[in-house]
Order: structure tokens, then C-alpha cells, then sequence
DNA sequence: TCTGGGGTCCTAGGACCC
DNA sequence: TCTGGGGTCCTAGGACCC
């Protein structure tokens, strides 16, 4: 048995937390840059804002409606996510955490949907005391199942936020009721193909042939027909793979045109690329840079490059992949053009001592004192972020991407606690 | 004027091996 | 007349997730 946790308007809920007066306040919270509405409150949601939706095109309405905005504030929910994550994993035998708001459980050996509604709800209860978030849970035979429960959970209020799906009457009922595209692995383009098909709902798809539906599509789908009807074809993953690639990116502010504002703009994503590879313990081989122009803007011409290049062997150190990086922007960049977004990705990672030098390579110089070195500024910059940095990542940086809405870090800096008064 | 960021997995096809 | 079979590795592209 497995229990999908889902925090309800997760970013909303948490720029709620520390703000009772916007109890009954709708708030959306924005993506990056504040481009986009990614999470609304439910009183934002009941007024219509759609996830996803540009802010320059909501504003209006935002205005009108007396909307509180938040620009996205990462240190917070990642904090509070750790919280919430940390008081599952106290109540439950084991857990994946899936996102940073979502986590699934082992429910194995809970016999009857009498005691699996109890874990629920005791969840739930638990979640709530500690940290004030509200969540749904699902719980299912497959994840798959635990998904669609979570997904009735939050659909259907008299449920109370929690759903057992065990009892086959109950399936069907919801299977009927509910459309193919609400599936977990079944995005846009599959849920149209399969509408098209003639394949309307839940309980239409598992009727399909499974044969067919391998030959048609593939095994992803075939697995996710499995698992919803009961056979288990994903099991819990409790450790966190390591990663095969780190991107780091941005949308700027305001559009460049210089190509030293791109090369800062580019070390800095290079350099934070690389203390999440150090954090992982990996080295990398592999370094591509990309950036281009806004493909929404249809009175310029589009352009959209890349370049990667490959170290003779992996490193982890900051100083190595800015001078690649500089490299690579310099071979990509065109004067003609305003840049809306620039990027960096690592891969090809090893761990420490299991590259194979070929015959020929020379002997890699000795590391330490470089280790030291990169170790030391993540200490540094762990307590205090932007402490330490490299001089090419420019000072002023006048293409920050843009947070004017931002909200304190209530629970992560020592200066922006709550204040009672 | 203004449109996010960071991931994973699978498949098909090409290059290459014996 | 007759033109193998079996395999690996890599990459690009497409789908999905939050």
C-alpha cells in the first residue's frame, strides 16, 4: 500500500503561514523573474487565476480583486518543506520525498481501509500540528492509485482530505467520473491522442487493450495501465538517486545586448552549477552553455544557441568551468541580438576516483589544495549566501532577474524572523 | 515593457564491433 | 542464384513530472 502526501497551494500556504491577516486573503505566488502565476491560494484559484498564467496579463484582475502577490521565495518553502517531510517521516514506516511538496509513503501491512484511513488522517493531523501546512493523502495498491486517491482528495472536499482506495466499487465509481489526463504520467499530448482514441476516462483507459496500447505507445504507458489496476510496477525509492545533470538558468530582468553582462550572467550560473555538484559529492566532464532571445517576442528575430565542451577529465572545482564557460559564451554570442535567458548544464559525472585515465592522459595534478579551497567557500556561502564569489561574476549585476515581491525568510535568517508585537 | 526552472525516462537511428 | 546475425554505445528528440 502506498500513501501519496500532497501539501495543498504549497507556496501559497506558506506565504500564509506567517501572515494570519491574509487568512481569507487571496495570494498568488510567482514564478522567477515574477513572470508566472505558479501557485494560487484556494481563494485565488476560486476567482479563476490559472496556474501558469503570465503576470502581466493577470495584473489587472489581480488588482481588481485585491489579490496579494508574492514574488517566489525558495529559502522559505524550502524550509518548510524540510519541516513537513521531517513529520511524515516521524509517523510513517519509510518515505520518498517525489517533490518539494509531495512525498510517498510504505504503507505495507496496514490491513483493512479502516486502519489506512486512521494513518491517514493521524498524517494529516500530525502534518498540521507541527508545521501548519494542510495536506491531502491518497492511498492506493500502486502509486499510481495513491495519485488518482490524492487527486479525489483535493477534488472532492467532503472527503476531508484524505481517500482509501481499496474497495473496487468505489475504483469504478471514481474511474468513471474522471478524465484520462488527470492520470499521473499522462500529460497534454497523451491525453489528447488518447481522446481521440475514443478513450474518455480513467476507467475507458483500463479497458484498452494492454498489448495494443504497448505497440501504439510505449512501455510508460503500459506501465501506468498496470498500475492502475492494482499491479505494482514502481516501488518506493527511499534514497534520492544521484543526479545526471545539473542546470542552472535564468530569465534576466531586463533583456542584455552586451556580451560581458552575458559572460557575468553566465559565470554566475556557472558557479552555482558547481556548488550543487560539490553538494552532491560528483565531478563533472561535461559543460554546455546556452542562451537566446524571448521566443515570445515576434517583432525580433529568434535566436537560440548552444556549445559544450569536455574536460580531459572531471572536476569539480569553479575555476576550471568558468574559463570553459567564458569559451563557450564567447563562441555563441552575436552582438545583433537582446537576450531574454542564458544557462549552464554539467553532466558526464563521476565520483571521486572512478574515472579510467586512458594510456596516453597525463596524471591529474594534485587536487587538494584547490578541494580546500572550493570546500571553504561553501562553507562560507552556506552561511551566508554571495559571501565568497568570483570576480567574473560581475558586482551590480544589472540583469538580476527581478523579485520585487518577495517575502521575508521567516524561519532560515536570523534578520528577518517574525516579529510579534 | 512584461511569458519559470529543474529534472527523468524511453525510443529510434546511426556508428561501430565481431 | 546467392548479400548474416547479434550486439553495444551514443545522441537527439519527445514525452512526462513538479
Amino acid at each position: 500500500m502506498f500513501a501519496l502526501i500532497d501539501c495543498n497551494n504549497f507556496y501559497a500556504s506558506c506565504e500564509k503561514l506567517f501572515r494570519p491577516d491574509l487568512a481569507h486573503t487571496p495570494v498568488v505566488v510567482l514564478s522567477n523573474n515574477d513572470g508566472c502565476i505558479v501557485a494560487r491560494s484556494k481563494e485565488a484559484k476560486a476567482l479563476g487565476f490559472k496556474m501558469g498564467e503570465p503576470y502581466f496579463q493577470a495584473k489587472e484582475r489581480i488588482d481588481r480583486n485585491g489579490v496579494m502577490v508574492f514574488s517566489s521565495n525558495y529559502e522559505l518553502y524550502a524550509d518548510i518543506s524540510r519541516r513537513v517531510m521531517e513529520t511524515i517521516e516521524s509517523v510513517v514506516p519509510a518515505i520518498e520525498i517525489y517533490s518539494i511538496d509531495e512525498a510517498f509513503a510504505d504503507l505495507r501491512g496496514f490491513s483493512d481501509d479502516h486502519a489506512l484511513s486512521q494513518m491517514g488522517k493521524l498524517i494529516q493531523s500530525t502534518v498540521f500540528k507541527h508545521t501548519g501546512i494542510s495536506v491531502g493523502v491518497g492511498i492506493g495498491a500502486t502509486k499510481t492509485l495513491a495519485k488518482l486517491a490524492n487527486h479525489a482528495a483535493k477534488q472532492y472536499p467532503k472527503t476531508g482530505g484524505v481517500v482509501v482506495l481499496t474497495d473496487k466499487a468505489r475504483i469504478e465509481k471514481l474511474m468513471r467520473i474522471t478524465e484520462v489526463g488527470e492520470v499521473w504520467g499522462v500529460g497534454r499530448r497523451l491525453s489528447r491522442q488518447l481522446t481521440d482514441m475514443g478513450i474518455q476516462t480513467v476507467w475507458d483507459f483500463i479497458q484498452h487493450d494492454t498489448g495494443s496500447l504497448r505497440k501504439q505507445f510505449s512501455v510508460v504507458l503500459e506501465r501506468t495501465q498496470r498500475e492502475l489496476k492494482g499491479q505494482a510496477c514502481f516501488g518506493l525509492d527511499e534514497t534520492p538517486a544521484t543526479k545526471q545533470q545539473i542546470v542552472c538558468s535564468r530569465s534576466f530582468g531586463d533583456r542584455i545586448t552586451q556580451l560581458d553582462h552575458l559572460a557575468q550572467a553566465v559565470a554566475t550560473y556557472t558557479a552555482r552549477a558547481c556548488e550543487k555538484l560539490r553538494s552532491e559529492a560528483m565531478s563533472a566532464q561535461s559543460i554546455t552553455v546556452f542562451c537566446r532571445t524571448s521566443p515570445f517576442a515576434d517583432k525580433e528575430p529568434y535566436y537560440s544557441n548552444q556549445a559544450s565542451s569536455q574536460l580531459s577529465y572531471p572536476s569539480d572545482d569553479t575555476a576550471v568551468f568558468l574559463h570553459q564557460a567564458n569559451e563557450l559564451i564567447q563562441r555563441i554570442y552575436k552582438p545583433q541580438f537582446r537576450y531574454a535567458k542564458a544557462g549552464v548544464m554539467l553532466s558526464n559525472f563521476y565520483a571521486p576516483g572512478t574515472f579510467q585515465l586512458s594510456l596516453f592522459d597525463e596524471q591529474p595534478k594534485d587536487e587538494s589544495k584547490r578541494k580546500g579551497l572550493m570546500s571553504l567557500v561553501d562553507q562560507l556561502n552556506k552561511q551566508h549566501k554571495g559571501q565568497v564569489f568570483f570576480g567574473c561574476e560581475g558586482i551590480s549585476k544589472p540583469w538580476a532577474m527581478k523579485r520585487d515581491k518577495v517575502s521575508p525568510r521567516y524561519t532560515t535568517r536570523w534578520d528577518e524572523l517574525p516579529v510579534v508585537r
